[in-house]
DNA sequence: AGCCCACTATTCTAACATGGAATAGATTAC
DNA sequence: GTAATCTATTCCATGTTAGAATAGTGGGCT
């Protein structure tokens, strides 16, 4: 795998309330939710929910509807709400310039949907990218001109902008998906 | 594929001398060349090899050394020439942040090897970081607060961070690589 | 001499990702 | 009435990826 999926996303969307495929989908279809986030194909997601299982992070029911094709409803284990609130409040985040816009704005949406405090979330991330800053500036000092150098100045400037950015992220309302849960 | 892949980087290499799998690779894990810019996997690198010889853009042949194993040296084809050109010169540059350090320093590392002039590679990055810069400007105001709009506030910040470093490309110095070619 | 390690050079394998289409009933639109 | 779209999921083929496996060479150590 591509170092980033987007499974405790789930099991954090699980935390909230039980649900199956279609409805999990809404999250990251919806570009006002995690669609400018993610980028995941349907068959991914059942991929993921299915791997899921197989740890045993969730379990699935299959749930007849009257007039519509049956369901797989997941409900979270144990298992699955602690490896969840490890995500959330243990952040190992890489300071990655992907993995901060994809994993901390994740963190961010679902804390928020949990109508849990964020302020803890953004002072991590935030440590994490000065920490990471602070050691490419040393490593800028000890590497020698040529492309290298250049990709080192390159991560500096975006960590930067990340820095810059960061504190916004508390400020900005979070309008309707705060009552809002389908 | 994932978007990025090191094709045409490797054509470029091998427009400067037909190699085999091994010689490429040290491109890739020599961090004052590209290491620092792709993280590519041995084999990863010979699977892209073949896929290649496929598409007919290089051909291998086999070469039998005295004491070590065989190697296969891979030449461009015309086709490939073709492409490595189109790529260079007719940069498509997504602008996605990762497109940037990966494939416009790869570009700007093949260019310098070959001995050819990186202004308009620069020129051409940068018109379309500015580009995109002012499309992201006008998304941001049609875009409802939440994550939606902070991740294009991410997006933004970014990009800034891109046009600030990207004169310095032209001026940073390529000390060895530029004669040396192993 | 015997052994271990590192280097050159490539292949294999199993797991996972990915895009796309297939299925199939339900509802809405014209 | 039938076409399109939405709900809900599965299946498939292809591609990527990490990691180990292979195999020969040369060097250093004891």
């Amino acid at each position: 795998m591509s170092q980033l999926t987007p499974d405790e996303v789930l099991l954090g969307l699980l935390a909230i309330q039980p649900s199956h495929g279609y409805q999990l989908l809404e999250h990251f279809r919806d570009l006002t939710k995690l669609g400018q986030v993610w980028n995941l194909s349907t068959s991914q997601l059942y991929a993921v929910l299915k791997r899921l299982e197989q740890q045993g992070l969730i379990v699935g029911q299959a749930i007849e509807v009257i007039n519509a094709p049956t369901r797989t409803e997941y409900t979270l284990t144990t298992q699955g709400k602690n490896r969840f609130e490890t995500w959330l409040y243990n952040p190992s985040p890489l300071s990655s310039i992907r993995c901060v816009r994809v994993e901390f704005l994740s963190r961010l949406y679902i804390a928020r949907l949990q109508n849990r405090p964020t302020a803890a979330l953004v002072e991590y991330q935030k440590k994490a990218c000065m920490k990471a800053h602070h050691h490419l500036l040393t490593q800028r000092d000890q590497t020698a001109p040529g492309i290298g150098f250049l990709a080192v100045e390159l991560q500096i400037a975006q960590l930067g902008a990340i820095l810059q950015w960061i504190d916004r992220c508390e400020l900005v309302p979070f309008n309707e998906e705060e009552l809002d849960e389908t």
